[in-house]
DNA sequence: CTAAAAATGTAGTTATTGCTACAAAAACTT
DNA sequence: AAGTTTTTGTAGCAATAACTACATTTTTAG
């Protein structure tokens, strides 16, 4: 027990409890009173534990960053597919509740973000080249198309979400149209 | 000058004037002192031409809305055409600054609609469809293909401010793949 | 066991928020 | 001109925000 400090842990298990919050209510609903609370705790409590509320935020971000990895590991490890494969399975992972919080909590980052705000442009920038990559990897394509290829396949599905926010599965018809596109490649 | 109050005058006046900031700073930075500041008067003088501030805020995101429309009229108004091409167009259009501070005030919407706040549940609503009518008039496809398809070209052009918030042209490999896509139909 | 250090509770400060009470000025009506 | 209505300024309220001062308890170390 000398290298992890009873402080680290504490955070740790903190940042834990907060994670479903903000995926349930994303970055409105979450001053430090309303978190102490969630975490079963006082907001004295976490600016204790978190130099302030900034690095609060980060570490429970960059967790749920760290947990969808595992996640999309688990869902997805499988030799590449073609691509219209890999939309399909996408559009089924967004559809799932799970990741459907991901992605609107990735919304509001993205949001945060487009207003030049540094803290969200990193967090959101991070989640975005990590998704690139990993999609790249389940790609059978030739290597020079596996990035163009992963961003249009994951604009194309996550774009439900921007344009229908409320229920992302409206846009059923559009993916329909997309898997159908990719399947005559 | 019976049947227009002065207060509707002001009104426009203060909307119209308040359209600019709401482009640029999104919904953040939106207090009514801030707001009475941009318009150039009090924010005691907000509240007495505006029920509250979601009145206001109503206001001022219709008359973006409406804007907007007149703006695509303009750019757009010809003869259907295919689908590679009014994807072509909207990229463009996309990348401009008029349209590129709409889009990313749409994000903000569409995130604060995900999270289920009815006020911008509705806007967003209204602003999603209005959009795939417009792009579904412009579109050279079968009757029955014309909404799928517009969602999905708007789904992929959108879906690269989502990915990339900060410099959404970073998705220009993307759309040069789905275009590609599109031009083999 | 005692002293230092870590952990936590109580109570506040300062700033900002949407909104309001009240009164004075300006404009309009007759 | 007198009275009514519309418009505007001043000042403030009550709630909430992040964060802090200070005291106290609990844990750890020697």
């Amino acid at each position: 027990m000398a290298f992890v400090s009873k402080k680290a842990t504490k955070r740790a298990a903190i940042v834990a409890k907060l994670a479903g919050h903000f995926l349930a209510s994303g970055l409105e609903d979450t001053s430090l009173r309303r978190l102490a609370d969630v975490a079963g705790t006082s907001d004295r409590m976490l600016l204790y534990y978190f130099e302030n509320k900034d690095d609060l935020v980060v570490s429970v971000l960059t967790h749920i960053g760290d947990d969808l990895a595992l996640v999309l590991e688990a869902k997805f490890a499988d030799e590449p597919k073609p691509p219209a494969e890999v939309m399909r399975a996408l559009w089924e992972l967004v559809k799932s509740v799970a990741l459907a919080d991901q992605l609107r909590l990735w919304l509001d980052l993205s949001s945060r973000a487009s207003r030049q705000d540094p803290l969200y442009m990193v967090i959101s920038e991070a989640m975005g080249e990590a998704w690139i990559k990993r999609l790249s990897a389940l790609l059978d394509v030739p290597d020079a198309e596996k990035r163009a290829m992963a961003i249009l396949i994951m604009a194309t599905v996550d774009g439900q979400m921007f344009l229908f926010p409320t229920a992302p599965e409206r846009g059923e018809i559009a993916i329909a149209k997309a898997i159908e596109l990719l399947d005559r490649v």
